[in-house]
DNA sequence: CAGATGACAGATATTGAAATCTGTCATCTG
DNA sequence: CAGATGACAGATTTCAATATCTGTCATCTG
């Protein structure tokens, strides 16, 4: 028997998930927890998701889509594509920079999530790439860019630029002077961008 | 006393605790270990490395130093500057992917090693900038490349690859068409390098 | 009868005692 | 006496017993 009254949905079981990995840590949270959170038996839970991996893996992809939103509202706005790349990799490197430093523990919560759902992770770096390119595309359109391939120079440039957004480098993001590593590695992708032909 | 008639050099100590890692993993390599492949007492080994920290900090330093050395080469050679950063970069990523390749347990012994001695693996990171900045300057001087500073350029360019040469996307060399991706990225940068200055 | 339950088997994690290792140092040896 | 040794204390790791968890399913309930 559920204690609240609402009836219990996959969405209230991921909120419930999402508290239980805030709380208990990765490593510590399990199904039961979920359950009891809910005040349900473990078994109902499974009846929303196949496995304990399943559950993770939704969580995963909830988590990475508010990013990928977020950005989509960047590439959707009408101005110089130039700026406009400028503004989604600021935006990439300053919402994954707000989130490590803001509360470090969830944010290696979710780096250990995104670790063992490589799939969704793959899918999420496909989805932003494609927003690079539409960025990218614009900009050759509209002659500001050079390159005979937006999708293959929008996939250079989001791996260029790793360091300022894969977790695995969430300990440099704290360093002084990571900012102007930051402009100075943007710039010099937007000249390459630029760049008359070779 | 020791098994051989050699005299027992740091060197020496060096060697067998690259084999004792080798054999058993950096989980499971003892100071005990290296003692006993050396025929002398773990006492000895302390005379000659204060910790077993020490000692495994020594052996990344050789490790990575192997490295430099290689692309210094490189980097000495005269020649068009654009070539040579090309193949610098190219030598970089080879000699990287190929460890990892031939010996896979050994590279992630390595990989271990370097995570736990951060500091040795920074000098080296500043050692290999410090490589590629001479070849930006080189190129700037020689009016190839356009960049007002030659260092800032060359963290930017070595960070920008890192997807080509850091441990941790190890697994992502093996994938097809990642060659593609390492010219395409490599392009962009020169083109980025080469650009008239904004 | 749709949806929830909890007992259950096998898998995984925790725990605490025993074994091993690290680092020191008084002693030994050539 | 420079260099090596091995006994030792405290720290760390291993291992096996115990507890908990995952996933299933026969049963229950509104």
């Amino acid at each position: 028997m559920a204690a609240t009254g609402e009836t219990l949905t996959s969405e209230r079981i991921l909120e419930a998930t999402e508290e239980v990995l805030r709380r208990h840590g990765p490593a510590k949270a399990t199904v039961v927890d979920v359950a009891r959170a809910l005040g349900v038996s473990h078994g109902t839970v499974y009846r929303h998701f196949r496995t304990k991996a399943a559950l993770r893996e939704a969580v995963t992809k909830r988590w990475l889509d508010r990013t990928s939103e977020l950005l989509a509202g960047i590439v959707a706005e009408d101005g110089d594509p130039e700026v406009r790349l400028r503004d989604w990799l600021a935006a990439l490197f300053a919402a994954k920079r707000r989130k490590a430093g803001l509360d470090p523990e969830l944010f290696a919560t979710y780096t250990v999530l995104t670790d063992e759902n490589g799939e969704a992770v793959a899918d999420h770096v496909t989805d932003l790439i494609a927003q690079l390119t539409r960025i990218v595309r614009d900009g050759t359109e509209s002659g500001g860019f050079t390159v005979s391939d937006p999708a293959t120079a929008a996939r250079a440039v989001f791996h260029a630029t790793g360091r300022f957004h894969d977790p695995a480098y969430a300990r440099e993001w704290q360093r002084p002077g990571i900012e102007d590593e930051f402009t100075a590695l943007v710039d010099l992708l937007v000249r390459g961008l630029r760049s008359p032909s070779p």
